[in-house]
DNA sequence: ACCTGAACACCGTTCAAGT
DNA sequence: ACCTGAACACCGTTCAAGT
């Protein structure tokens, strides 16, 4: 049934870590989390299981080998905010629009790989001295500090938006894989449906709001709710943080 | 290794859905994620499979009921706004302290719970009509109302507040897992002395920024630095949106 | 140094058979 | 109606053996 047709992989260059995480990061994407097993990977690289072991130390590794890979590419693609303080490039990119366009990115990144989102929190956590958690700090760190957030509140405004940023993108993959979930036949918009009928049949005095914003529900788009929720944010930061 | 002593429950009330349920969510709570297998399951109640089979459908069935039941406790705690306008307590609880009270609520079943956070956000996703969306979304709502927010924007402040609350709790039950995970005999100080170290160690002109955190990361408490990220948001909340 | 592939222990799930 | 337990297909990982 999920027997995709995949070309065995031309094979020749010789197996290698990179390759091996290509191949991860594509059956990631294309079949999920649970897509990911030893088995299909030997099957994509022509190879066995052996063969991938002495390049990998285990199934954990390649996971975050896979995340590192997919967060770098991400981030990268951010300014960043220059090294040196060299061109004055007056107000053009403000704090805050850095802010967005770093949140955006990660969303992004998850929105398009969503088993990202587990993978990240769990990175973070485990390795938080490895590469993906100092780059995320950094991204949304050096836009805090330019906001004029004095330093003793760095850390914990910065906390704050990668929780934020983690949370709502993690939530939305994990939407989206459900809805993919059902087949590729039922839309987005038939999901919402459903649910907000179900959210408006609810008791009237046990979910009176959660009643009343059944429509909202429905007409809702991620994205904006998304970045709403960054303003909100940073909205809450800059008024109480100096 | 893992061969915790543990009764091998006394038998003679019959199987039932309660009780695997229930043992279900120690097991979770004792041994993580990957310690709810059947095996475990069918020794602790003194069964085979097929008996637990026949009470649940399967192990996601199985997960869900047990994040519900966890749910429920945690969010029952909470006085949740009265049903009915009586009893004026006057200014007693604001709609604010309430707010800090659902998200401490949460937070704290998942800081006893580590495995909720993984699955509360693949329930949201999943079944979002099914009993803990609605109970989540209306305990924070019902307080946003209060908070005197227009209800063309309940959705996008209730979905910020749920998603910072679910993100910041998640990261945090994600910390408390990996530090367990090293052994009994590490604590947290131990283990952000030597996160904290890295971090300082890190290259000055490609992480300023995560540098300078270095410490406050060190003295951090986590509980505080939740409540104070709930303050952001709720602060964001108030200037924002009415 | 790099790869092969059989084998091991473990997993979720099924199902004929019992009571 | 409720439970038993062998069996199936699948998983991550190991390792002797090859080149």
């Amino acid at each position: 049934m999920a027997t995709s047709t995949r070309r065995p992989e031309r094979r020749e260059q010789p197996l290698s870590r990179e390759r091996i995480v290509e191949a991860a990061v594509e059956l990631l994407d294309t079949a999920g989390e649970g897509g990911l097993t030893f088995r299909a990977l030997t099957e994509r690289l022509a190879t066995g299981p052996g063969a991938i072991y002495w390049h990998v130390a285990n199934k954990g590794e390649l996971l975050g080998a896979a995340t590192d890979a997919v967060v770098a590419a991400a981030l990268a693609l951010e300014p960043a905010a220059p090294t040196a303080p060299t061109a004055p490039t007056g107000h053009a990119g403000s704090p805050q629009e850095g802010i967005r366009a770093v949140a955006l990115g990660l969303f992004e990144a998850i929105d398009a790989h969503p088993w990202l989102a587990t993978q990240l929190s769990g990175q973070l956590s485990r390795s938080p001295s490895g590469p993906v958690a100092p780059r995320i700090f950094e991204s949304f760190g050096r836009q805090v500090g330019a906001l004029g957030v004095p330093e003793r509140d760095w850390f914990t405004a910065t906390s704050v938006l990668v929780h934020y940023v983690l949370g709502a993108a993690g939530q939305n993959a994990a939407n989206a894989a459900s809805a993919r979930a059902l087949g590729p036949e039922v839309d987005r918009a038939e999901i919402l449906g459903t649910v907000a009928r179900a959210w408006g049949d609810l008791d009237p005095d046990d979910y009176p709001f959660t009643r009343a914003v059944a429509d909202q529900l429905r007409e809702h788009d991620d994205r904006e709710q998304f970045l709403a929720g960054v303003d909100l944010v940073l909205t809450g930061i800059t008024a109480r943080l100096r």
